[in-house]
Order: C-alpha cells, then sequence, then structure tokens
RNA sequence: GCCGCAGUAGCUCAGGGGUAGAGCAGCGCAUUCGUAAUGCGCGGGUCGGGGGUUCAAUUCCCUCCUGCGGCACCA
C-alpha cells in the first residue's frame, strides 16, 4: 500500500465494489431485462455476472462502459437502505431479479449465501442461522442486493476498463444456467490504469507458449492437442532438468523403476481408477480391424499402481522399509478441452512422481526428510518464496479417525521439522490421505504449486501389498505419493515465464555461442567451440553447450540473434582474438568483458552453471 | 465439457462475393564487416477441415477441428 507522499488513503477494493455497482446500473439501463448475480471486487478489478436476453458479447463493451461513464459524471449518490428481508424478496420479485431472491432465500433461511469453496463477500452473512433484515443499496434508479461499503458517490470510482466477458455457472456450479461475466479493472487513478494494462502487456510477453515456440523449444499442433512436440533445445532443457532431478534422487535414497505404459483394464478396475477416472483415461484397442484383441488397455494416468506392483513382487521385510521409488512416469490423461493451456496443462505429461512405502512411524522423518529435499531443489532453480498449504480430513473419507489423526499429525511434524511453516486447508485432504501442497511464487508474483506430498493408507490395502514385520506377520505399509516438479511440463511453462524466457546458464539449451567476425574467423571459431564443448561442467553437466553463427551475416546482426534467443554468452572472435589465441566475451546483459583466454572463459561458465546462479539482466 | 471470441505465408498481421498483400524469417547473389537489424533479388498460401447459398465463396450461412479468455475440472 502506498498511501505515502500526503494522498489521501484510497480503497481500492471498495472503488472496485462500487465500480461494480455501476456496471450493473449501466446494463440494467442498456438492457432492462437484465438478470443480475453477483458482482464482486476481485484482484485488480471487479466482476458482474449478468443474465441478458442475448448474452452479452465484447462488442457490447464499448456501449457499456461509456454508459458507465456517464453514471460516474453524474456523482450520484451511493444510498444504503436498510430493508427487511421479505420486502427485500417482494421487491426483488417484482423487478425479476430471479437470482437476488434466490440468494435473500437462502439468507433467509440460512443466513449465508455461502456456495461451497467460495463465500461471496459482498452479502450480508450472520453467524446465527437466519436474517431478518439485509442492506439495499441505491444508485440513482438502480438497486442493489449488497453488504456495501460503497464510496460516496458515483463520481469517486476510479479509473476503470472494461476487459473482457465470460461464461460463468451460476454460483460456480455446472450444473447451473450460464451468465455472462463481465470483467472489468478499476484503479485510483488513469495513470494507475495505464500502468496497470502496462503490466498486463509484459507479462504476456513471458507467456510461455509465445517464448517456447520463438526459443525452439517445442510446439503444439491440432493433431495431437494438449500434447509437445519437444524440438532439440526443448529436450535438452528436459533433459537437463531430468538428469538433476536424478543426481538428487540417487543422492537422497531413491531408487527408479519404470512401469508399463499400457495396462489391462482390469488391473485399473482393481486400483479404482476405472471407476472413478474412466472418462479421463484414455484407451486402446490393439489388433487388426475386426479382429481386436479381445482386451481392452488403458495409457496409465498415473503411476502409483504400478509403483504398488513392484512392492508387492516378492516379498518386503520391515528391512526394505522406508523404501522410495521414484519414476518419472509418463502419464495421460483425457483432460477436458477447456482446460489445455500450453505446456502448463497437457494430455500428455511426465511427473517427477515417487513413492515411499513406510511404516506409519516413519511418516514424519520421511515427511521432513522430504521436505528439505524440495527446498534444496526449488532454490536451485531459483525459487525461493515458498509456502506449504496443509489439507486435512475431507468428509468423504477412507480410514479410521485414529489413522487420520496420526497421518495428519506426522505430516505437520514433518514440515515443522523442515522449518516451514503451513496454512491450514480444512476438509481439502485426499479421500485417502491428508496431504501438504508446496506452492512457490515466481518473479512477478504468481503463485504455482507444484510439489504434493500425500499420505495414502487405501491403495496399499486395495492393491494387498504388504511386508513381513519385525514379529513375522504381514503388515501393511502406508505409501506417500510425493512430487517436486509436479509435472516436468508445467514447470518448464513455469521457468520460462519466471526468466522470461532468458534461462539461468546452467538450464540454457545453449549456453554459449561463437560469433566469428569474418569467414576467415571461422576455422579458429570452430576450434574453440570443439574445446569447450568438451571440457567437463561442474554437476555432470558436460560440456558447455555451444554453438557456433558461421552464416554470412555480420557481427552486429549475429549478436542481435543471439540476444533475441537470450543465449548467455556471446564469444566474438576477429583478427584480434585469433591473433592472441583469445576470445571477447559479452554477456546477454550487453556488458563486454573484454578478450579472455578459453580457459577463463571456461571458468567463468563452469562456476556459473556450478552454483546454478542466475545471470543479472540489463535493466 | 460450457459461454464468448478467433483461425489468411514459418512468425506478426492487413484485406475482403470475382481464386490474395506487407514486414520479419527463408533461399540466391554481392558484401567480410568490432558488440542489438548490410544491400539487391527470388520463392512461398487449396485463406483450419467439411457441407450449403451463389454464375462465382477465402469473404455469407451451417457444422466439425484447433486455439484464446473465463467458468467447471485437475486422481
Amino acid at each position: 500500500m502506498d498511501g505515502s507522499k500526503g494522498k489521501p488513503e484510497v480503497d481500492l477494493e471498495r472503488m472496485r465494489h462500487s465500480c461494480a455497482h455501476v456496471l450493473a446500473a449501466a446494463v440494467t439501463k442498456l438492457y432492462p431485462q437484465a438478470k443480475l448475480g453477483v458482482g464482486p471486487a476481485i484482484a485488480d478489478g471487479f466482476y458482474y455476472d449478468i443474465h441478458t436476453p442475448t448474452p452479452l458479447t465484447s462488442e457490447d463493451l464499448p456501449a457499456i462502459e461509456a454508459e458507465m461513464r456517464r453514471i460516474r459524471e453524474r456523482k450520484l449518490p451511493f444510498v444504503r437502505e436498510e430493508v427487511a428481508i421479505d420486502d427485500a424478496i417482494a421487491f426483488m420479485k417484482s423487478t425479476h431479479q430471479d437470482y437476488k431472491v434466490e440468494l435473500l432465500d437462502l439468507l433467509k433461511s440460512r443466513g449465508s449465501t455461502a456456495a461451497k469453496g467460495l463465500d461471496d463477500p459482498n452479502l450480508f452473512e450472520n453467524p446465527a442461522a437466519g436474517v431478518s433484515s439485509v442492506s439495499l443499496y441505491k444508485l440513482g434508479e438502480f438497486v442493489d442486493l449488497c453488504r456495501g461499503p460503497h464510496v460516496e458517490h458515483s463520481g469517486q470510482v476510479g479509473a476503470f476498463r472494461l476487459m473482457r466477458v465470460a461464461g460463468a455457472y451460476w454460483r460456480g456450479d455446472n450444473r447451473n444456467p450460464q451468465l455472462t461475466r463481465v470483467y472489468g479493472t478499476t484503479w485510483a487513478n488513469e495513470a494507475d490504469l495505464k500502468a496497470y494494462l502496462f503490466r498486463l502487456e509484459e507479462a504476456e510477453k513471458r507467456d510461455h507458449r509465445k517464448l517456447g515456440v520463438s526459443m525452439g523449444l517445442f510446439h503444439i499442433q491440432e493433431e495431437a492437442p494438449g500434447t509437445v512436440f519437444w524440438h532439440p533445445k526443448g529436450w535438452t532443457l528436459f533433459r537437463t532438468i531430468e538428469r538433476y532431478m536424478r543426481t538428487k534422487l540417487d543422492n537422497d535414497g531413491y531408487v527408479e523403476v519404470k512401469t508399463p505404459q499400457l495396462v489391462d483394464r482390469v488391473f485399473w478396475e482393481k486400483s479404482g481408477h476405472w471407476e472413478n477416472y474412466r472418462d479421463a483415461m484414455f484407451v486402446a484397442k490393439p489388433g487388426k480391424e475386426g479382429e481386436e484383441e479381445d482386451r481392452l488397455y488403458a495409457i496409465k494416468p498415473m503411476s502409483c499402481p504400478g509403483a504398488v506392483q513392484i512392492f508387492r513382487h516378492g516379498q518386503r521385510s520391515y528391512k526394505d522399509l522406508p523404501l522410495r521409488m521414484a519414476e518419472f512416469g509418463a502419464c495421460h490423461r483425457y483432460e477436458p478441452s477447456g482446460a489445455l493451456h500450453g505446456i502448463m496443462r497437457v494430455r500428455a505429461f511426465t511427473q517427477d512422481d515417487a513413492h515411499i512405502f513406510c511404516t506409519e512411524d516413519q511418516i514424519p522423518d520421511e515427511s521432513q526428510k522430504f521436505c528439505d529435499l524440495l527446498r534444496d531443489i526449488y532454490k536451485d532453480f531459483g525459487f525461493a518464496d515458498l509456502r506449504v498449504k496443509f489439507s486435512d480430513r475431507p468428509e468423504q473419507r477412507a480410514g479410521s479417525d485414529e489413522i487420520w489423526d496420526k497421518a495428519e499429525s506426522a505430516l505437520e511434524k514433518g514440515s515443522s521439522a523442515a522449518g516451514l511453516a503451513t496454512t491450514r486447508n480444512p476438509g481439502e485432504g485426499a479421500f485417502y490421505g491428508p496431504k501438504l501442497e508446496f506452492v512457490l511464487r515466481d518473479a512477478i508474483g504468481r503463485d504455482w504449486q507444484c510439489g504434493t506430498l500425500q499420505v495414502d493408507f487405501v491403495l496399499p490395502e486395495r492393491l494387498d501389498a504388504s511386508y513381513i514385520g519385525e514379529d513375522g506377520a504381514k503388515h501393511r505399509p502406508v505409501m506417500l505419493h510425493r512430487a517436486i516438479l509436479g509435472s516436468f511440463e508445467r514447470f518448464i511453462g513455469i521457468l520460462i515465464e519466471n526468466y522470461a524466457g532468458r534461462l539461468p546458464t546452467w538450464l540454457s539449451p545453449i549456453q554459449a555461442r561463437m560469433i566469428p567476425i569474418a569467414d576467415r574467423h571461422v576455422d579458429f571459431a570452430k576450434d574453440v567451440a570443439r574445446r569447450l564443448a568438451h571440457m567437463q561442467l561442474p554437476n555432470g553437466e558436460g560440456g558447455v553447450r555451444i554453438d557456433i553463427d558461421a552464416s554470412t551475416e555480420r557481427m552486429q546482426k549475429k549478436i542481435r540473434n543471439a540476444q533475441i534467443e537470450q543465449i548467455p554468452y556471446m564469444l566474438v572472435i576477429g583478427d584480434k582474438e585469433a591473433e592472441a589465441g583469445k576470445v571477447a566475451l559479452r554477456l546477454r546483459s550487453g556488458k563486454d568483458l573484454g578478450a579472455v583466454t578459453v580457459e577463463e572463459a571456461f571458468e567463468r561458465i563452469a562456476a556459473e552453471v556450478g552454483t546454478r546462479a542466475d545471470i543479472p539482466v540489463a535493466p
């Protein structure tokens, strides 16, 4: 908040909410048959859900916005009026505001309009069930059910802009009719509004879908919706991350496995997936047309049932526990078409999955160990800001209360021992156990949930996993599902957006580019490139990933191209360098480090790769 | 999946009932250059697929696909 500089404090939320009323007033004026849903303030602005006989489209927005400006100019007062709830219902009925009537009925009977997971902050809430009166706000002719508060008059709603329309289900339930949600943004003044729009444009430039394609990392095409074609550079990035993760897991006591992609549906029936997720699973029926094999296979949507098969193959002893079984599992899920988003939400993805088979007593230690590992890894990728959500027992759940008590406290113990504070997510756990969800914050303040740690005492039961205990009897292991990156695809998308394409050197598909100034320098440049490619970088990264721009372009153009590709190091070679056997080192920040020996250049790159440092960028 | 919008050259985009145009990229030639764009030339498109209306459709209509913004979903 900057209320500094003697400026009057601005209550943006109040302005935004009032702006939603101005929008509603404008719409009801232009479309008298409009029925209103809810219209809260949200981050950066507001929305209002509206039903009109023919749905509003973006083409209608300019006229609505113009009407809103007229209302702003008239400086109409917001007038609060407390009325008996039955009077309010009668009034809303008389104006055919069916949705408002529905809300009022809820208020009357339950004292709250809370829908699942989302309670509308703009409406009256009464802890005691049932309310007898509600507040209405008048703005000129327009009357709305609302808790307030509002600015004094419509001249104070600030600088706004209607942004877009979208469909939204009434009360967030897809069985309900869909209203048109009009989104707007509101700021204290025109300058702030402009700054916001500028920020949006900047965020758009980070979009991994554009950057990833222009950086030559991957593409997606029509015939394979929601699945990624990884190009050489993108796959280099993928493999770099995979190699890094593998090393981390090797050092942390994991074993790695690979389980089948196609498994008979009978197997998924046993695991329970067929029943719950059949619609979201890809299936395959092999064989000649008309003579297909009489079995239906499903492509695995997740790796855990496969891991259990390996666990239960042969006998396990308590001495084998905890058994940390990792798999970079390629999973396929038939995600709803509207959910697909670049490489962040896809139908084929690779989880950095692992299943820890352990005893109940081992859960706290394993949780702590995992939290430590996860934080360590996030730090290496440049994410220091981490928060943890703790989702506890849902209403619908398997397992006794004792077991839940144990699992929940074990998870809490583990995360707090790792020095992580958790926020509670009541009732949001899986039916099979509680979970921790790890959320990282990126460079422009967006949150991404990536990691997860879930306790599961159902699947070992369903798939009959057991081990022989110290007592010689069979016992049921607990299974911890855990992921750090979540999926490689999504995590790479996050990395691209976090770094705006300027990946740290250790992750850059091309770390250095040779730029010979003239043809006569090409041979020397090739020689330098060869040498650097054969020197061993730390962390088992292999040689420097280097290429050479031997085109007939001018040096300036080659530099520009390397800049656009965000290559961390440019090694320029002309007569002076060839003579001295050196290279002129230029950073993508624009900094010119002058002529250095090949060894010096290597040391510099190696140091950066070794610390996984992010290179400072030009302002 | 639902609501709304969009799909024209590899990319960004203009155009519009009479079978298309720019910039960048690509290719060719010339240039051999000192830290973010050398010049000239050339090629490139079933205007997302299918159907309909029309003498004529890339343009209008229907439908499917894909994408975009949300909603719903995310084991």
